[in-house]
DNA sequence: AATCGGGGTTCCCTTAGGGAACTTCAGGTG
DNA sequence: CACCTGAAGTTCCCTAAGGGAACCCCGATT
């Protein structure tokens, strides 16, 4: 119901619940980056209802993550990925990758991801950005930042 | 509010949502994460009602994520992630990239990782398993895998 | 025996989600 | 020109989930 406003905490994860963090965000966002970008297309695909639909689209595109515009001269509109938005597909591929592995259990993952670079059907492991290595749960240590709270 | 039921749909996105997909139970992966593990930490740090506190957690025991236990004779349990808890971590990271990136604002990032690999401050970056290079929205085709729907 | 503190339950109120019906507007059709 | 159509919402009602405060249980401590 998200009556809690995350939005002011100090915390980048709580910040980005702010924007995609009720639960038919992502699948917007999922079905607007593979091209469904229309209203009925989104409604029909996911079977939302059109009242929310209107709502979670609306708040999208006020945060930046989505850009509505009109697709022909008719009131008609299409909804796509801002370079916000085409980012916060990374975490549509990790939320991917995990449901894959844990999951999907015999009948194996429903989509596969083929990598441009390299050909292969493949998935995404978070590494740093400095070093390369992997950098999960365990290798890391929580610092205070700039923007912490007081 | 999530009364529509994700988990059935061919989705590893959306399967995930079913999971972890409203609002609070990142932010209380993050808690555990960092080591606030008890009932009281997490409805004192979040802010959350005790209630839906009570629900989440229970739904995170569910599935797998955390896991429930005593520490200490008298009735007192604290929470801890399962491995299948700890690689949803990777989640939160990439949101924390995300959120430094597009919300912290003047401020900068309010929390900071370093990395024991190589001792630097960072952060993630999806890179394919199998080549090692970025993989991101646009690097990507999609593909009917096994379990697609029929 | 009385108190304390962690870990919840219970209750009521408000609000958000689900679903179906209705509306609007411009282009096409007879 | 009158009518129909289809996309894109909007409105309304109902139910269920979140917020918040009060209450409860239980083993340990004094």
């Amino acid at each position: 119901m998200q009556r809690t406003d995350f939005s002011k905490m100090a915390c980048s994860i709580a910040r980005t619940l702010d924007v995609i963090g009720e639960p038919w965000s992502p699948l917007v966002l999922r079905d607007v980056w593979v091209g469904l970008t229309r209203f009925e297309q989104l409604q029909a695909d996911l079977g939302i209802s059109r009242k929310v639909l209107t709502e979670r689209l609306n708040h999208l595109v006020d945060q930046g993550v989505l850009d509505r515009r009109p697709y022909d001269r008719r009131p008609r509109y299409e909804y796509v990925l801002t370079q916000k938005g085409a980012e916060l597909v990374d975490l549509l591929m990790v939320m991917t990758s995990w449901g894959d592995k844990w999951l999907a259990g015999e009948a194996g993952p429903p989509v596969l991801y083929r990598h441009h670079a390299c050909g292969e059907i493949s998935g995404v492991d978070p590494r740093c950005t400095h070093c390369g290595e992997p950098m999960h749960a365990n290798d890391v240590d929580l610092l205070p930042g700039p923007g912490a709270a007081v």
